[in-house]
DNA sequence: GTCTATAGGCCGATAGAC
DNA sequence: GTCTATCGGCCTATAGAC
């Protein structure tokens, strides 16, 4: 790991980032030191001051990257039938964390290491992101295509359904992306009283 | 904090636990000191190792503990109607995880804190309680009053579900705890094709 | 069972050379 | 931009007194 002497800042800053990022994922980010992550990199502890000014803006600046591509990621057709917005939502999801495991697991499980500030940021983006879903859900149930008891607690429920993909997929699995992207989207769809009969009969 | 010499097992071995659990799941169990727990129990650092042989110990007990109750406190009645015994585990199980948040919110985010042999052993007890509601998917399937592409997915999908609202309850929130289990039992019962209009037509 | 004291070690972050 | 060296501090776990 160890390196000579020079500058390599275009290399150097985003392996920081992937590192930090895996590190934190795998083992927590109280349990990861500077120096583990600098090994990693191939680099000395010292060196990595010159990309983060300390370990919290690290782990915040991961998080709220994160969550902008999350959000701009997304892009909805308020015009279109919110059963396939409801399709295209939960394929997205699944496919996006499978994509950003270390990232999305991050995000779960590192907020309570931020400060309040930082907090109160990144939870501001997560409720853009799940304003998305809800709005799908209200023009569903507007349209009549859904019928839902509680539109926000019906979202968290569904994103917290389809982030739990990422708790058991392993690439080669019993089952393909797409062939959970439709069990999932049949879970979905029921849940929101979107089921086949209802489906056929609108 | 401070406390005179003297022997109070009765009173200091559980309390070591149920500060253990409360700070690892608030601050994260590498982000927690034994200094920290023992500061808050009220002894000096060193006695704690008369409760525990080392950190590590102290976290698997708590997880096996937890995993332990929940598989004692579920009660199934493989004779009853599957869609009552989806019922009432869908009310268990948001019980379960409101009253042991902390416990609950330990079993997620430190599994990866634990040896391999530790974390083998938890998960084993995890697969029992996911077999339990899968029993009943099967059941529902076979009966004819639920419509399921995969058991194996749609019993982590509603775990997952299920279990995401001790990310979002708080006590005298908008919803109280009998119309959060009204609510996910209507998403519940939907994604696993038992939804209103099928339930009156069988 | 709890205390005090401490061993041996890793931590985050900075200073200054190159 | 990266290195080496280091400061001051906190860590887990143990030893021995009471």
């Amino acid at each position: 790991m160890a390196r000579t002497q020079g500058s390599r800042a275009e290399i150097t800053g985003p392996l920081v980032r992937d590192t930090a990022r895996r590190l934190f994922a795998r083992q927590g980010y109280a349990a990861v030191s500077m120096r583990q992550i600098a090994a990693a990199v191939g680099v000395q502890a010292g060196a990595l001051y010159a990309y983060t000014p300390d370990k919290q803006a690290l782990l915040f600046d991961l998080l709220e990257s994160h969550m902008r591509d999350l959000l701009a990621a997304w892009a909805d057709d308020p015009a279109a039938d919110p059963l396939d917005r409801l399709q295209r939502f939960v394929r997205f999801h699944i496919g996006f964390s499978l994509d950003h495991s270390d990232a999305v697991f991050l995000s779960y499980m590192e907020l309570r290491n931020l400060t309040p500030e930082n907090f109160a940021r990144i939870a501001a983006l997560r409720g853009r992101y799940e304003a998305a879903l809800e709005t799908i859900l209200r023009d569903g149930m507007a349209a009549g295509v859904m019928r839902i008891d509680d539109a926000k607690l019906a979202t968290l429920a569904m994103i917290a359904m389809l982030t739990g993909v990422t708790n058991w997929y392993r690439e080669g699995g019993r089952l393909d992306r797409a062939r959970i992207g439709d069990i999932y989207l049949g879970l979905a769809r029921g849940a929101v009283g979107a089921c086949p009969d209802a489906r056929r009969a609108r």
